[in-house]
DNA sequence: AGTGAAAATGAAAATCGTTTTCATTTAGAC
DNA sequence: GTCTAAATGAAAACGATTTTCATTTTCACT
C-alpha cells in the first residue's frame, strides 16, 4: 500500500496507515464519524479531519466511492470486490448488497451509446425489508406528516 | 392536483400552486435554490423555507425523489415519466437521462429475492461526457491533489 | 356565511455534516 | 543530514438543510 499510494504521489504516515488498514478491516459503507470512532479507540491522537481526508484520499485514488443513501451521511464504499448494488432499507437504514454483474453490462452498453467514458456506478433500490415490513414500519413510513 | 392532496390530508395554497407549478414546468434535476429563484420571479414573497417544505412535499407523496449526484447539492427527480438512470459527467456536472426498463426489471427480481419491498430506484453512472474528455477535464480530475 | 382546528407560510435562527485554514510536524527524495 | 512537499490536528468557517415561532390561511363542519 505505501508503494501504491507513493506512485501517485502521496506519503505513508502511522494515521495514514492506521486509517487505511481500520478502513479495510471495517464493515462496507462506514461514515467519517464510524471510522473517527474505530481508529479513535486504538489512537486518540489521531484529528477528525484526518481521518476525513484519508477517507477522500482513498476515494481518490479509487478503491472507495463515496455514496449517500437519502440520510445526511455521507457513506464510503469499498470498491475492492465484485461490482454491487445497494438494497437501501427506509425503515432500519440498513444496506444489503446485490451482485450487479448483469447491470453493469448494461450500463457499459448504456455509456457507449451515449459517448460518455464510464468512471463508476451506483446501484441502489430503497424500499422496506422483511422485518421492517413485519413491523409496520412501512405504514408509518408513508403516513407520517410533512414537518 | 388539489383534490390529489386532499385525499393524503394536505391543502392548497396560491403557494403550493404556483410551487408545484414551475416544479413540473422546469427542467428535470433543480434545486432548491433553482425553483427558488425561478418562483421567486413570478412571486418575491414566496420564502424559500416554503419552496423547500414544498419539494419535500412533491416527494412525499410518490411525484419525486431527492438525488445526489456527488456535488453537495440536492436534486429533484421528476418520477411522472418512464423510470430512468442518470449519466453524470464528472467535469460539467451534466445529466443526461437513459431509459431504464431492462434495469428495472433485473431490480425488481433481485428486491424479490431478497425479500424487499421495491419503493423506487437510482441507477446513476459517473464518467466524462465527448465535450469534457476533448478538453482534457478527464486529466485534470484525475490529477488533482487532495486539498 | 361563520367558526374552529389543523395546516401552511415567511423570516430568522439553529443545526450539523463537510471543508478549509494555519501553524507545526513528518516523510522521504536527494 | 537537508530540504521541500506533504500530512497532521485543532479550530474555525462554510453552507445546505431543517426547525422554530408568530401569524395567516385553508377547509371541514356547522
Amino acid at each position: 500500500m505505501k508503494e501504491f499510494l507513493r506512485t501517485k504521489g502521496f506519503k505513508m504516515t502511522p494515521q495514514r496507515e492506521l486509517i487505511f488498514r481500520s478502513f479495510f478491516e471495517m464493515e462496507q459503507h462506514v461514515s467519517v464519524d464510524e471510522l473517527y470512532d474505530k481508529v479513535r479507540s486504538i489512537d486518540r491522537s489521531i484529528g477528525y479531519s484526518t481521518v476525513w481526508r484519508n477517507l477522500k484520499l482513498i476515494c481518490r485514488v479509487g478503491l472507495a466511492q463515496e455514496v449517500s443513501m437519502g440520510d445526511g451521511i455521507t457513506r464510503y464504499d469499498r470498491l475492492t470486490r465484485v461490482p454491487h448494488g445497494h438494497l437501501f432499507c427506509l425503515g432500519c437504514k440498513k444496506v444489503i448488497e446485490f451482485n450487479a454483474d448483469q447491470i453493469v453490462g448494461v450500463l457499459a452498453q448504456t455509456a457507449v451509446e451515449n459517448d460518455f467514458s464510464n468512471k463508476g456506478f451506483k446501484v441502489e433500490v430503497q424500499g422496506f425489508c422483511a422485518e421492517c415490513r413485519a413491523k409496520g414500519a412501512v405504514d408509518s413510513f408513508e403516513t407520517e406528516s410533512v414537518s
